[in-house]
DNA sequence: GTCTATAGTCTGATAGAC
DNA sequence: GTCTATCAGACTATAGAC
């Protein structure tokens, strides 16, 4: 099995873990540097500037998000797709201590040049608008609660799972997560 | 009218601005300085450390907003209640390009000291306690729809509100907070 | 590609005069 | 209380040897 991952691979890794952690002003290249075992220099050669860097995982984790909820069975009822999806997003959390990098990134926008806000925006929009067909379907099958607007519910349910995210690890209790899923299934 | 604001005041107000803004990591006794006009040693006169800062911010906004929060009318329906609670969340966004300075440093949290994550849930667990009494009491007025938990309905729409914040600000679209309003009315 | 070395800037923080 | 002056350390980033 060839599982080493390049330098450039580690790096990218590793800057996904460090910004869920503690956000984009909250890492450096050094920090980088240690975790990898190459110089900060060195990161400079694959990554210019940190801006670079930060699209460049933006890019990777969606494509990462997006290829597990594509796994999600299309067989399954729309009830059952929203369950999965929520469990996936919780999943994401590390050890607990890590939010959504896209969610950390939201929080830090105002601080980031305007490709990486497109970049976050798209992924937000990737995710809202599967939602948004899992809503629909559910309210066609009967499953979930007829909404009026499928993407609406999709936009506050995803809203909602993100807030989620950061008060799960503010007072490190993963069950908020669940609150929320529970929450909008009950409804309507 | 003597409106005129302690420079310790003004340091507090900025820094909050400041947070709401750019997080944590994303501002500093400098960027304060200029602000406020007067030298960052003076800054450090009266908040020895940035820690000290932040925590009074949090004590200082956490205040305000309960303040806000409790001028809703005790008479007013549940329904209309939790309109107004959103309605108010939403307006501390200032020009749109701010969002609640407790979901800042949730979001920052990994890089802060003990204290002020014990600060930054205070302030969720006011607005929760409130929230969930308005649920309760639209379960039974029939306002708002019947939950099993009340608490659990407060928490998940809380960070509904959170989220729907953040997504405001990244699309600069400042409806997606009135969809979560919508989408916990419609509900059950 | 990875390194050493370093530039240039910003950071939070402190000492001490007034 | 506010200032000047300064510190030690961190930061992103670049030049150039190997």
């Amino acid at each position: 099995m060839e599982t080493t991952k390049t330098v450039r691979e580690q790096i990218i890794d590793h800057a996904i873990t460090l910004m869920m952690l503690r956000g984009y002003n909250g890492f450096s290249y050094r920090d980088l540097s240690e975790l990898v075992g190459v110089k900060t220099s060195s990161i400079h050669y694959y990554f210019p500037s940190k801006d670079d860097l930060v699209l460049e995982a933006v890019h990777a984790y969606t494509q990462e998000v997006q290829g597990a909820v594509q796994t999600i069975d299309a067989a399954l009822p729309a009830e059952g797709k929203l369950a999965k999806f929520a469990k996936m997003f919780g999943r994401t959390l590390g050890e607990g201590d890590q939010i959504c990098l896209c969610g950390m990134l939201a929080a830090d926008i105002e601080t980031l040049p305007e490709p990486v806000r497109l970049a976050v925006q798209g992924f937000f929009k990737a995710n809202e608008n599967w939602l948004a067909e899992v809503f629909a379907e559910g309210g066609r099958d009967g499953t979930l609660p007829t909404s009026a607007k499928p993407e609406q519910a999709a936009r506050a349910f995803f809203a909602a799972l993100q807030g989620a995210g950061l008060t799960s690890r503010l007072f490190r209790a993963k069950g908020r997560l669940e609150e929320v899923e529970a929450s909008f299934k009950l409804s309507k």
